[in-house]
DNA sequence: GTAAATATTGCGACTAATTCCAACTGCAAC
DNA sequence: GTTGCAGTTGGAATTAGTCGCAATATTTAC
């Protein structure tokens, strides 16, 4: 009998030999759980949930415990890794920074989601450094507000009722 | 015998005259749980957590339930009339809009939190409007960073160690 | 006054996330 | 092999916050 880690597709793949080689390089275990959790990491498209990532694992190996997924992830964070990023209050997600890390125009409307470049935070990040000489983290970024369609019909609705 | 919201000093001050007014005036009740909760928002410093509105108003009745804290909040931000802002992940407080929005700079080193004039933001609200066609709500927000102070010490840190 | 309608509250169940601790794993030293 | 130990895990308990619902309070209509 194989156990769920055994099989093929948790094996590290081309995409995760980053994650994993740096946890390792670093003298950490890449245990059966840790594998399953990195896989999932970096086989989602943009960003994922802590939920989420534990309802993958579980689905391979049942025994697995939420701890270890949060665990997990406060590793990965530590070391770099991932980017923890809060989407709207509440709403915590992860990414693998090397997709490179942006930061996210939540609207509060309809809920979408929209990639914004890292330099267009830079003018900001320069004019704090410089009046207030704090030097801003802003590589996990959610900024909420209203996106142009959903402005336009908020727009219409006030204007006919 | 006085229920405790009956004693004087949880009759309305003139700093909650606002907020009792408005909620008064837009036909919601001015119950003993919401005098007690809003006395709370208006008599502090700057800004408050829930729980901490929640053990100031157990003090004097203990029956409230933490609900009705959350309940009240939720009302009074959609009024506009408090202000919801996370500093940093997962920690979320309250100040009343009449004492002016502001922003924070909060130094994940010592805590230390000190506040941004809103027109620091006002070239990336409008960098974000040109560009993104997003409206952003910038009205809460917590800034993560390091201050000048801390910056230094790790700096040394690393320079020795 | 009472009755109906509505607003508000308390309570208990639930969720996401964290923390503590005892048990387990892998590895090096003997 | 087995001992010791640091790293890691599972499970149970805890925390902040939310939700549905029945009970209560207030307002309005009569």
């Amino acid at each position: 009998m194989r156990f769920p880690w055994q099989q093929k597709q948790i094996v590290p793949t081309e995409t995760s030999h980053n994650l994993t080689e740096e946890l390792t390089r670093q003298g950490y275990r890449m245990t059966p759980q840790r594998m399953m959790i990195v896989d999932a990491i970096e086989h989602t498209e943009n960003h994922i949930s802590a939920e989420d990532i534990f309802r993958q694992v579980v689905a391979k190996y049942p025994n697995v415990n939420v701890s270890t997924v949060y665990r997990t992830l406060e590793l990965l964070e530590k070391l770099g890794l991932v980017t923890k990023t809060e989407m709207g209050v509440g709403h915590i997600v992860y990414h693998p920074l090397e997709k490179g890390h942006h930061h996210h125009l939540i609207c509060r409307e309809c809920g979408n989601v929209v990639d914004l470049d890292e330099s267009v935070l830079a003018p900001l990040k320069e004019s704090l450094q410089q009046n207030y000489q704090f030097t801003a983290d802003l590589r996990h970024l959610g900024i909420m507000g209203l996106c142009a369609e959903c402005k336009q019909k908020s727009q219409n609705k006030t204007a006919n009722g």
